[in-house]
DNA sequence: CGCGATATTGAGTGCACTCAACTGCAGTGG
DNA sequence: CCACTGCAGTTGAGTGCACTCAATATCGCG
């Protein structure tokens, strides 16, 4: 609940990029400020790149502010995205446990700041505090879950129900009638394995189906979400 | 290296299950002891089902003998073939860290032999032994990246080279230029989101083009593995 | 206000789907 | 021993969804 700013002052913006990750933030103070210790932080501006496939990989990467997408090309070029992280999410885990190269890219959709931790200092933290482990395993299945189930939707969906599946997915994530689309039709469409005039046109049908309401590209309204999802 | 196959007399078949995992088999003898005691075996028929979606999820099945499948199915009833598990396998991870509904269904392939383990005894494992919460990390982390490259394929490539990387894969795991196909048409095209039709137009294809030879509806040659993947 | 980037709309094409018929093979029983 | 049955796999014909390429509209920003 409460969040000691001035706890550390000697270290200041940093302690809040452990406190927000939620495989950190129910650690005790003084176990925090171990983590703090091997914690860097680094920032990007808009659109600059922070790891790319065939680098060698060793760091955990976690969002403190700004939005990142991570992506995969394949041979055509064409781009898979991923995943797109907000502040309190983190990237670059597989490598830390198995693989060490990055078949992935990540690249900052704004200006942002990244916090890092090495492999062998995580290492460090799994063996003095275990908890951690099991949060990091708590996480990595939720991820694992969700991807499945998105894989499942492109084995058996067609393009409109993928939109409307990301929308109703969204919406629950936002809480709010008024959704807001966390990237452009280009990306989105990257993301739904689709292109932007597809997300363009299926948007449209929906709207004229009166299941949305376009108020601005990224802004959506959602005025029936049980016939979206039918 | 050696199995100790007389340590345990009045378990018998058991100790093997515990000794195939990869999460388990680093362990010395006597810590495996305690994790068979934990372990319960169950054997299947062919075609029968291990556990189905809205199920209460508290257990982690690891096959013994045999082969299972798991897969999802969507509303319209279309199926999502999500992995066929080997002797070693396992399934029904997710939900011993975070949500505890199956989203998904097993059942056998085969008659087989399936060892279970109870959630709370998985838990005192891994407060026993920390090294295995490491294990189950790095293999998680490997399906996360295989699953996110399989949802890749579906966002990238087309039909015919989803077949194409599917049979390269199979022949990597294999090692061998006879590839031998772990499931039926109909399961193959659930598994690469397509239909049992296109699955067998599009390996005559590939057949004709020279890249691989049929010589049962599961037995394949990889002539062109290069060709195969251009 | 003007420019470039982003988004929408339009026309035409092709890949993969559906539905249907046919073939091949394994198991069963007369 | 061979016809019979049923399932798995293949092949064929026709259709439609989503793609590509191109033109136009709109947004965001200096």
């Amino acid at each position: 609940m409460s969040s000691n700013d001035h706890l550390c002052g000697c270290h200041g913006s940093m302690q809040s990029c452990v406190s927000i990750v939620p495989i950190f933030n129910h650690l005790q103070p003084p176990q925090m400020e171990t983590i703090m210790k091997a914690v860097r932080t680094r920032t990007f501006k808009k659109g600059e790149s922070i790891y790319r496939a065939g680098d060698f990989s060793d760091t955990l990467y976690i969002v403190h502010k700004g939005k990142i997408k991570t992506y995969r090309l394949a041979e055509s070029g064409k781009e898979y995205l991923v995943s797109v992280l907000h502040p309190g999410d983190f990237s670059g885990e597989y490598a830390l446990f198995s693989e060490s190269i990055h078949e992935s890219y990540a690249e900052t959709l704004e200006p942002s700041e990244i916090c890092t931790i090495q492999r062998k200092d995580l290492q460090g933290i799994l063996e003095k505090y275990p908890e951690v482990a099991l949060k990091i395993l708590g996480e990595f299945s939720r991820k694992l879950e969700q991807s499945e189930k998105q894989t499942a939707y492109f084995a058996t969906e067609r393009v409109e129900s993928r939109i409307a599946l990301y929308l109703a997915d969204l919406q629950r994530q936002q809480g709010e009638r008024l959704v807001k689309l966390p990237m452009s039709r280009k990306d989105l469409a990257a993301h739904l394995g689709t292109t932007p005039e597809t997300v363009s046109r299926k948007l449209a049908d929906l709207e004229s189906g009166g299941y949305i309401r376009q108020h601005s590209p990224k802004k959506l309204e959602i005025l029936d979400l049980d016939g979206l999802l039918a």
